[in-house]
DNA sequence: TTGTGTTTTATTGCCTCC
DNA sequence: GGAGGCAATAAAACACAA
């Protein structure tokens, strides 16, 4: 630790510092008190051989109050300071003998220099901060109203969207157009099915086609009609409007049925059922 | 001139490093 | 354990408005 050095001799313990140089006029005090005899045993004056050489530097000048540096002495302290900001013992000594200091001066004003220094850095990077932050914050805004605007615009939009539909009737979400199903032997190959009659014995029990090869299933009002052919946007079985032979020659029976997508199965209730007929053949 | 705020010089106590 | 750095603080010096 570096010794303290109280002018007039006085304790350098904090306590004694504290007590009669807490201003002047007690400080004042403090020496009439103390005898001068007392004073230089006490001095801890320049404990260094470093300090030794400047004790009159101190002598000659008027004890009790603070020196101030000259202006060509503060301009060399600062030069060695921009080119280093930390002191080694050998510049310091140097230093001292170039200025007429305590080399102890030197090493206390490159301290009080630093901690300038320290606050100023402090000072530049709140202030970059800052602009940094009030630019992130503009740009946050902005973003905010773009984006209050966006929705907005979604919730006009979407206001169109329920007006337009309520005008224009909704079309089967099928985007392929289903054509009735021919009634020949090409039917086959498209469906592929063979259904077997159990409709002709009374009951709405399943149909149910060769296995391995795509089905028809008429199985109720609610039976679903699996077919690859119609984009699997087939719904259920809606209803079965004939079971009977349409009077053809070929030999086949038919059986007209409802079709519905699957979306419009899902609100059958709620209203009108969107669908298509199509007839179908089965051997009988 | 004086009161007040700021800057500068110096001290103290604690901490880290060698 | 000594040297040196740092934070906190005191106090003198200084600047300046009223």
């Amino acid at each position: 630790m570096e010794s303290g050095r109280i002018f007039f001799g006085a304790s350098a313990s904090s306590g004694n510092n504290m007590l009669f140089l807490g201003n002047t006029e007690l400080a004042f005090r403090g020496r009439s008190i103390m005898s001068m005899e007392e004073a230089s045993k006490r001095r801890p004056f320049f404990t260094s051989p470093d300090e030794l050489y400047d004790e009159e530097y101190y002598e000659k000048q008027s004890p009790e109050k603070k020196h101030r540096l000259s202006s060509e002495q503060v301009h060399l302290l600062e030069k060695s300071f921009e080119e280093e900001n930390k002191l080694e013992p050998e510049r310091k000594t140097q230093l001292a003998k170039k200025l007429g200091l305590q080399p102890r001066q030197v090493a206390v004003w490159f301290q009080n220099r630093r901690a300038r220094w320290k606050t100023k850095q402090l000072e530049r990077d709140y202030d970059v901060l800052k602009s940094s932050y009030d630019t992130l914050l503009s740009s946050y805004d902005s973003i905010m109203k773009e984006n209050e605007k966006l929705k907005s615009e979604v919730v006009s939009l979407n206001e169109k969207l329920q007006v337009q539909a309520k005008e224009v009737p909704e079309e089967p979400l099928c985007d392929k157009k289903v054509d009735p199903i021919p009634v020949d032997e090409d039917m086959a190959p498209i469906f592929g099915t063979r259904v077997e009659d159990h409709l002709s014995s009374g009951s709405v029990g399943s149909a149910v086609v060769d296995e391995g090869s795509p089905q028809v299933v008429v199985d109720s009002v609610d039976s679903y009609i699996l077919a690859d052919n119609y984009g699997g946007c087939v719904g259920p079985v809606e209803r079965v409007q004939s079971e009977e032979e349409d009077g053809s020659d070929d030999g086949r029976s038919y059986l007209d049925v409802f079709v519905v997508s699957e979306t419009e199965h899902q609100n059958h209730e709620e209203g009108e059922t969107l669908g298509w007929w199509t007839n179908m053949y089965y051997v009988g």
